[in-house]
DNA sequence: AAATTTCTGATTTACGTACATCAGAAAAGC
DNA sequence: GCTTTTCTGATGTACGTAAATCAGAAATTT
């Protein structure tokens, strides 16, 4: 059986009051006496029961996810998965509320933010924009002992807590790697659909991608960044000129979201020989990759991010330190014959896990 | 705050005791008022705290897992996250024991399988190897009322409770579209490296890859099956005698272990041309993806497989349901852009997820 | 109607920790 | 040596559930 409080009590000779101010960084305590008790708990290996620790002090952490609206399906996936640990959160003593903003909206994200600072919430998690207004309120919030966490799309290191998302240039740069062997000797450009370069996840996808396609034999061209605000008409309305405009394209590389439009815009002018690289495990791009539209998909698992977030802010909100290795959330690839089955409607859950 | 057993048992109009009944199926209870109670329970939408309930009962699970010995590093880093999950297990109120039987031996298995029985375990998880002595072996367990999950390798459905692995056919039907892929219009056959025809893992995977081959373009030829049991030795001799035999060998695909072996035939012959495609990212396939001898490694995470596990055996020890859907465990690919960054050795942890 | 069985209520203890209170001991200051 | 301060022990309650006991009520059998 695992040692306890009153083991810890009984080895240092002390009473059980004395190992919890010990414990709990209680004043009231000699040095010597501290360092038996010490000894004690390093000799016994003792680990404190954070199940009954949380049930006895019965805290709850309100946590604050802020999340872009619109039609984006990532952006509703990660909804779902906020909205899947919010119902499981109060078996952790947590309690998650899910806030919208307009996408690639500044303003409106600083409003959110001191929001939930004024509601005095332990933890915000927020796909952020990266602007100097965003920054500052991120700092506001910190100042008032709030714990933030950057997901999706990061801001300065030193502005945030930590950030829960893939490393985006390796992202692009992978893409960008098989877009070179599925292209192989094949002539033509590629082209690059965005959303905003108002996000550092867009331009970090797009810096990678660039970087292995100026390197990859012959150096394939590039065409100007088409910016489709993840609006799939949009999209639809730019991929459809960028088709016209250059007949030879090999690749299309898209990066965020609008990947509907995408499709739409390669059925229409019925270029299935366009090889296809997207972003995202969604709908959409699911539909592509069966179809045979879109080649391969990389997808970061926005279940695996939200629980890191919820990790992480509970940790920082406790001073707890982070291991960075293993909050770190890896880039998926997916193409046809790998497709994990579509999930039903009550969505995956847990650690878990893992 | 979340509705308690004392709620419910106000709400019901009846005392804890019976809600207690109630709950945990005890007998003595009227069929009139167990309806009042679970009608209270449905609308104040309780659930159980399952801390709090842990705490209570003090009860812990036993659990064995049977892994292969030898130099496998796949299933070294399968042992080391069980020895994680161990560490962790005393948290969890589950105390994992680890047992090695020789690789690719139905009998050492059974022996190991019998003797768990003997030692009145909660759950055993063992790496398969197809044979009726061991179906009958887990027949047994499961008689005793012990849960059996297969691990990496599967069986027949009927025989064991759940399996924590891939889709092997899928894994291999990637694989082969990898490879159709990469090779794209060169001309040659392709080799598939496997350990043992005995395992069924490693017999689905080559029937998925087999499929894509013969429907890729031109139907590329697949030479004999080379059975190297895992072992780096036999693999470096069988791939080096298939690459002097056969000088325009495309590619080769490696379903199984050994692939240190792999990369020493193919550094000695200096074929870095040769396609290859590897399963399970360790340290000899890692440092062939990044020396670029290895063009991709598809990956099932061990970390997840084992932290799946412990919860189905604790589950089906419950006598609780389970979940397939959030047990799945994806196919991961891996190319050289991709690569996460190696685990230190204190690896990585929960989950839980993850 | 009495005896028996089956159900239900009330109460208590326990799990491992947190936290508060109060009294007594040891150390420090005068 | 006496007071004051600082430390320590003893004790109790709480968290939400599990599980046991015993007494009393209701239903069933005789």
């Amino acid at each position: 059986m695992r040692p306890t409080v009153h083991d810890i009590a009984a080895k240092a000779g002390v009473s059980l009051a004395t190992v919890d101010r010990v414990l709990n960084g209680r004043p009231g305590v000699r040095a010597v006496t501290r360092a038996r008790v010490e000894e004690a708990i390093e000799r016994l290996g003792y680990v404190r029961d954070v199940a009954a620790a949380n049930l006895a002090k019965g805290r709850v952490y309100p946590l604050v996810f802020i999340i872009p609206e619109g039609e984006n399906p990532f952006m509703r996936g990660l909804e779902a998965e906020a909205r899947l640990a919010a119902t499981r959160s109060s078996l952790e003593r947590t309690r998650i509320a899910i806030v919208h903003v307009p996408p690639f909206d500044a303003d409106a994200l600083v409003t959110a933010i001191d929001a939930a600072i004024a509601d005095g919430v332990a933890g915000i998690a927020a796909v952020a924009v990266d602007a100097p207004a965003v920054a500052a309120a991120i700092g506001r919030a910190r100042a008032a002992g709030i714990a933030f966490v950057t997901l999706v799309s990061d801001l300065a290191v030193s502005v945030r807590d930590h950030f829960c998302g893939v490393d985006n240039v390796a992202a692009g740069r992978t893409a960008g790697s098989l877009m070179a062997r599925f292209l192989g000797a094949r002539p033509g450009p590629v082209a690059v659909l965005a959303g905003s370069m108002l996000v550092r996840d867009h331009r970090e996808r797009l810096e990678g991608f660039c970087a292995v396609m100026a390197d990859a034999g012959g150096a394939r061209r590039v065409l100007d960044v088409l910016e489709g605000q993840d609006d799939p008409e949009r999209a639809r309305a730019l991929v459809g000129q960028c088709l016209a405009v250059h007949p030879e394209l090999a690749g299309i590389y898209s990066l965020g979201a609008g990947n509907a439009g995408l499709i739409a815009a390669l059925e229409a002018a019925g270029r299935s020989d366009v090889c296809v690289i997207a972003h995202e495990l969604t709908e959409p791009t699911r539909a592509g990759l069966e179809s045979g539209l879109v080649d391969a998909v990389l997808n970061q698992d926005a279940g695996h991010e939200v629980r890191s977030a919820v990790r992480v802010l509970r940790a920082k909100a406790d001073g707890l330190p982070v291991i960075a290795e293993q909050e770190r959330i890896r880039i998926d690839i997916f193409i046809k014959e790998n497709l994990p089955p579509p999930l039903d409607d009550t969505g995956s859950a847990r650690t878990a896990e893992a």
